[in-house]
DNA sequence: AAGTAGATGTTCT
DNA sequence: GAACATCTACTTA
């Protein structure tokens, strides 16, 4: 399947489903950085955790762009988080990128991420963020525009995904909307 | 190994 | 003012 047909599923499907695709961005350069998406989170209207549960505002707009869009947000004052956009247009939902597995331009993550050790590059939303060098820049940007890539799982891999309670939220906690990839 | 505090800006009450 | 889809450094055991 292709990943724009996930994600038109809408963001539970999709934050479940594109664990273990391959996430990358395109550098100045030519070069791809980044690697496989081991950790997401899904976000509805109808979910009182989500920044789209009361409606479009002036920050969550690209998150009504539809099924492919990149919506990337400032958290906590400090740091970059990036979701994808699922389901159609004006419909408000997306999965949070929190966590990948390094496999391409890693010593450029580790330059960015202030060489934390590799188990700490890319563990976290914030750090995705920054290992990749995304940005309020890149809101509301689309893949097909060349700068972010998804591609499908490498074959060999074994897929295991689990899904668990999400994390820092308050409200609605009882979702099991986390994905993470189990590795065996 | 596990817990706490502090940084810091936007959004909402 | 408070809360917040977070991360790091520092404490205590």
């Amino acid at each position: 399947m292709e990943y724009m047909d996930i994600l038109r599923q809408g963001s539970v499907y999709a934050a479940e489903h594109l664990i273990g695709w391959r996430l990358y961005v395109r550098e100045v350069d030519g070069s791809l950085t980044g690697g496989v998406i081991t950790e997401t989170e899904a976000y509805t209207p109808e979910d009182k955790a989500s920044h789209t549960h009361k409606g479009e505002t002036l920050r969550n707009s690209a998150m009504f762009l539809g099924a492919g869009h990149v919506y990337v947000y400032f958290s906590y004052g400090m740091h970059w988080c990036m979701n994808l956009v699922a389901g159609s247009a004006g419909s408000g939902q997306g999965l949070l990128i929190r966590g990948i597995v390094p496999d391409k331009g890693i010593e450029k993550m580790r330059q960015r991420r202030n060489y934390q050790v590799d188990k700490l590059l890319t563990n976290g939303p914030g750090k995705v963020c920054q290992a990749l060098g995304v940005t309020g820049t890149d809101n509301g940007a689309l893949p097909a525009e060349g700068r972010f890539i998804l591609l499908p799982p490498d074959g060999s891999l074994r897929l295991a995904v689990t899904a668990t309670p999400r994390v820092g939220i308050s409200r609605d906690t009882h979702r099991l909307w986390r994905f993470v990839l189990a590795t065996e």
